[in-house]
DNA sequence: ATCGAAGTTCGATAGCCGTCGTACTATGGA
DNA sequence: TCCATAGTACGACGGCTATCGAACTTCGAT
């Protein structure tokens, strides 16, 4: 049995909101966060349908992570991801409601 | 005497996310929103102090009109610009106002 | 212990784009 | 008319980055 643990990522007050915005305005990233936000509780990156190879998936999960924009622990050999929507919305009240909003 | 004169740009509904959020991954770009956030009557391209040349600042305004975020009128010589606060806030309500409330 | 599944990392590549200088247009003033 | 000012357009260049394949790691199951 192994531990679970959650992958590095900056703190609420290290987000900068340059980073968020370059990491948001990707086409693959913003479905990635797209089907994060219609999943609450999580989904690991191999289960979001995307038009690339699993290394580019990997690319792109870990430019948000790096970013803030999601947070990842592990669940096995699995890597669950979720929106750290409570940190953006407390830094950027609106923004990710405002974007989510937009239709697709 | 000169006409004053729009300049092109994307109708309300023509405006994507991706563009959007594109336009304001930029550093630069990013400084410029700030700069007419704080001028709700417009401001010369010119007149928003900038670490680039005039043509590279060319290029960003144009960026940023193109997505839908500014828009520009001729005024003589000068070209004024201003943010599309009301489509961008019906577009994505809460989005700009979580930008701009970013610390600087 | 072996294997498969999930995912990452690395190196390479190709395309995008931010930057600049230069040349150009257009407007207004002398 | 001539010139200065404000700004754009174009071409070139360099750096960034999205993409991929291949090798590797980790975990769970058989």
């Amino acid at each position: 049995m192994s531990i679970s643990k959650v992958l590095p990522q900056p703190d609420r007050e290290e987000i900068r909101v340059e980073a968020v915005l370059q990491a948001l305005g990707e086409p693959v990233r913003l479905q990635i966060i797209r089907a994060l936000a219609d999943a609450p509780e999580g989904i690991a990156c191999g289960d979001i349908d995307l038009p690339v190879t699993a290394s580019t998936r990997a690319h792109h999960l870990r430019m948000l992570r790096e970013a803030g924009v999601l947070t990842t622990h592990t669940e096995g050999t699995r890597r669950i991801s979720t929106l750290r929507r409570a940190d953006l919305d407390t830094l950027y009240p609106g923004l990710l409601t405002g974007i989510l909003s937009a239709q697709r």
